[in-house]
DNA sequence: GTGGTCTAGACCACC
DNA sequence: GTGGTCTAGACCACG
């Protein structure tokens, strides 16, 4: 379970967890049924509030991806990847809008933003 | 001086006036030398505070955009257009940076982000 | 002594086997004087804490279901059943309470409840 | 904004928010675009912790009831009355389900559940 | 031990 | 003033 967190970003720290935990259910690391820190051993391992994981989880529990029993702990639900992906999709088509904005604003045009991200696409 | 403004946006409100008075000027509607409306009048055309009006020709005088003279007013300054450009090609750089991170996340390829860039480049 | 348990379920182990022991007396399968499994054997086979077993006999014993004798085990009492039916219908009204409530809230007409309350009636 | 809380209720605090709130908009109490009491308003009201409204409120978000601005406050959005109704049906659809089978375990018949919910139906 | 709820109190950005 | 986030600490039911 290796999250590694920045407490410098703007990105909220329970959103951080949420998304690696997100990685690692769709990368297939977490599988259906597996069994979830406590979020109790989470924080500590963190070295976060008990409440920032919680936070984190309920967010996990309520998009489907895992389910939260409670005094037992919390598990790895069947995922239905489409409908994660569709989510993922939708959160890359909000970048991309912003970006193309961003362009038009400045006079730059599309290609010089395809450009741009078939570079970084290269460079990662 | 056309400047929309959403309140329901998540981009705070001096942020949407920095963004489209920068536009203005890349686009040349505001050229070297023109004076900009008082922090007073425009707060008053888009009905908000001046403290907002404010904070937006600070941030707008910060990148070198207007000049700001004490008692007299702002103006529009002699603007390096690539420089700013540069910014641009930064901001938009940190968009697709993250879109492309959600989506390595997510196990969408890189050929996927570029359909949905083209894609919306097309729709707008 | 058929008990299925659900651990993902809501409602809390020890509830569940009130439950369907409740049913087996109700629908005769446990009679009067019968022996209960003991609280150890009971947890045995069905994969849960002694402390859970415990608690489901204390409930049942309030109730007057069962009589537990220290150091002896646990019997079916002679049960009134029509006492339990009144419990139980106590229950059902709590329910069907609640219910009505939601859809007095929401606008729903007593009907459609009705209605609601037909259609899974004959599916299950 | 009548709303009482129970604090003696199973139902947590936030939730009996979220119902009232709810319930309000579907009765045309609260229309769209109206302003919501501040989270911190409605918290002293109601003598509960901010962040108990504060939960509320984003529960209430989540379903597209209110929209939430930072720093503006949060407002009645534009409902889709139909997917509230049908959320409130499966809601009732949970409780008439738990009701039939608290019948089925004690030998109740599903007319006598009728019956009851007739009878509950005109005492209100 | 687990998760669920509530609290008070703090800091932040924004208006 | 507003909402957003994080914290520590408490009590509860359940296993």
């Amino acid at each position: 379970m290796h999250i590694i967190l920045s407490q410098s970003s703007s990105v909220p720290i329970y959103e951080q967890i949420v998304m690696r935990i997100r990685e690692l259910i769709m990368h297939g690391e977490l599988k259906e049924g597996d069994a979830m820190p406590s979020i109790r051993q989470l924080a500590r391992d963190l070295h976060v509030s008990i409440i920032t994981t919680q936070r984190a989880y309920e967010e996990l529990a309520r998009d489907g991806l895992i389910r939260v029993v409670p005094a037992k702990g919390a598990y790895v639900s069947e995922t239905d990847k489409d409908k994660i992906r569709q989510m993922a999709a939708e959160e890359i088509r909000g970048f991309l809008q912003r970006a193309l904005e961003t362009a038009r604003q400045n006079g730059i045009r599309e290609e010089e933003v395809m450009q741009l991200l078939k570079q970084l696409g290269k460079e990662s």
